[in-house]
DNA sequence: CTGAAAGCGCTTACAG
DNA sequence: CTGAAAGCGCTTACAG
């Protein structure tokens, strides 16, 4: 018997119970090629070493390690949390287990953290967005790891992708605010570049404005971090500036909270003084008072769709494609019509 | 030259390089102990194919991975974001790589993460609460993982924990609440069962009711998982109960958050018609309005603190200890004291 | 400073 | 059904 003070290997398991490696390993991988005696011994060797296997050898070895990648923008507010539970849980189900890192929106840390993955032989990756180094997907495909992008939908990139139309969205949103009267509106947005979603929210705003006949030089943008306190500054610059809008659309929920934390601040009233709109729908929308207007975003079903579609390229070599969701409008409270 | 279709190895760096696979090894693990001509070539070759060591086999063969697991509650609502975004910036100013796995609360979930994350090479493990299976400690021992306790502070654990004193921390803001007059309290608490942290802050309320002198069987508690909607669903049941409360102490923000809505949407007013109190202080507590009077938890020091220590117990051995971090009240429009 | 070789702990054709 | 043995891709004493 080897030297108990150490982790046990399956040589140890081997020895314990009389038998082969090769055995002890059909025993763990698939135990009905070993008939029930031997495998009883051997599962009690198991047991009694308390042994686990060694999942670098294992690795190496099989070439699978049943693990899958997400790399999100950032774990600080509720964005991908929703998401990403629904994610994780459908990837519980099917026997994969789902190892988080963030990148705290930056590209060279992204690309670290998606290094770091696929060396600790992730089987796949999720990613947010698909605004990225081309080279990333070049080393992703040579690595034999498959990606999948979500909270964009994207039939024409050749990167597989789940999630919905941001542009067409925040499109549908802003004619519903210029449909109630608004002409003056500010845009607070998350920062464009490096980020296709926000761009694409941003250029949905100027749709909308386009349909309305309203000039695109009367809108204002304000760039700025996805963060509550950056929705707040941005909203105080807006609201004491010349010409002060009637709406405020926001990139995100965060920052719409954040803006109407400001107006209360400021002395004034959401919808009275002004109007906001957000985007995500995150369980905040419906906690601030007055309720958000906002996008609602399928964040459960698209977690889920995506767990589906990442396994399947994973185990079929499936190419992927792109899933669309729908997203759709939540109108609430702190939206309203101008009088007239 | 080896097959240039596939992933390439150390051992095509060698060939390429016209060197052995130890001096490719060396060049990338300790560049000083090769001479410059050949670091030159060999990272020349490296570069031109395109090389990424191999994890698994680098796992087995250094028994290091500069990995940090953790593995949180939930990743759904903020209340462990915060620590976690201080504690990924430390791991990464120090080398080290987080991988992050939530359990939802469930015990058997936790497990399954910790041996997965354990297989998967993490050279220490950061977990919530110490309230667990003893065998688990056992089997991380036995594995070699140092794993570090946050979110307490219990310098009696064999488990080096860092934290605060989450019993002391509540049964001040009970004082608080009491010193304002409230006699009929009721609690909305997480589920005590399994959460040590849940368990000392109602011991915490249950203490600060004695130093009152009220007495204890005038408490009616709650316990129900930490969600929104939860607070929102008892606090309807408090709030149209026989003996209506004066104050509602929440075991977080979350469920506080969740009871404030309710009470708006029951058309009562905080704090007019009843207080309001949650713990944690997360971004939630100052959005809400009217703003929430809480326990100010010092995440971002403590997810610093956690990573100086873990790192220490895994590269020097340490045996960890417990670090004991201070909270504080943040009283705010929530609570207030009854008239008289 | 560099190389030959053993070893890390598994899996999996290939035999039998 | 089971075993002997090669192989996965690295690292690291040990020589030289």
């Amino acid at each position: 018997m080897s030297d108990m003070r150490s982790v046990p290997t399956l040589d140890d398991v081997a020895r314990t119970a009389g038998v082969s490696t090769a055995t002890v390993s059909r025993c763990l991988n698939s135990p009905d090629r070993v008939v029930e005696g031997t495998r009883i011994r051997v599962m009690n060797a198991v047991e009694q070493l308390g042994y686990t296997p060694n999942f670098g050898a294992r690795v190496m070895a099989a070439k699978r390690t049943f693990t899958i990648g997400a790399i999100i923008p950032t774990m600080e507010n509720a964005i991908f949390a929703r998401g990403l539970q629904a994610f994780q849980e459908e990837l519980h189900t099917r026997g994969y287990t789902l190892l988080v890192s963030s990148s705290a929106y930056q590209p060279k840390i992204e690309e670290e953290q998606i290094r770091a993955l696929v060396a600790r032989g992730a089987d796949g990756l999720l990613l947010i967005g698909h605004d990225r180094d081309p080279a990333l997907y070049r080393y992703l495909q040579r690595q034999g790891v498959p990606s999948l992008s979500a909270w964009v939908y994207d039939p024409d990139s050749d990167q597989p992708t789940v999630g919905f139309d941001n542009r067409a969205s925040m499109c549908a949103l802003t004619e519903t605010v210029t449909s109630l009267g608004h002409r003056k509106i500010a845009v607070i947005s998350g920062i464009t570049e490096g980020n296709d979603r926000a761009r694409a929210r941003l250029e949905g705003i100027r749709d909308g404005l386009r349909k309305a006949a309203i000039p695109l030089e009367t809108l204002t943008v304000i760039e700025t971090p996805y963060e509550i306190e950056n929705g707040a500054v941005a909203c105080e610059t807006l609201m004491k500036g010349a010409d002060r809008p009637t709406a405020i659309m926001c990139g995100n929920d965060v920052l719409a909270v954040g803006a109407m934390r400001k107006v209360r601040e400021l002395g004034l009233s959401v919808p009275d003084d002004v109007s906001i709109t957000g985007f995500d729908d995150i369980e905040l929308a419906r906690i601030v008072n007055p309720p958000l207007t906002t996008v609602h975003v399928p964040h459960r079903d698209m977690g889920k769709r995506a767990a589906a579609a990442l396994i399947d390229m994973v185990e079929k070599r499936s190419s992927g494609g792109a899933i669309e969701l729908q997203s759709s409008l939540r109108l609430r409270e702190s939206l309203k019509a101008i009088p007239r």
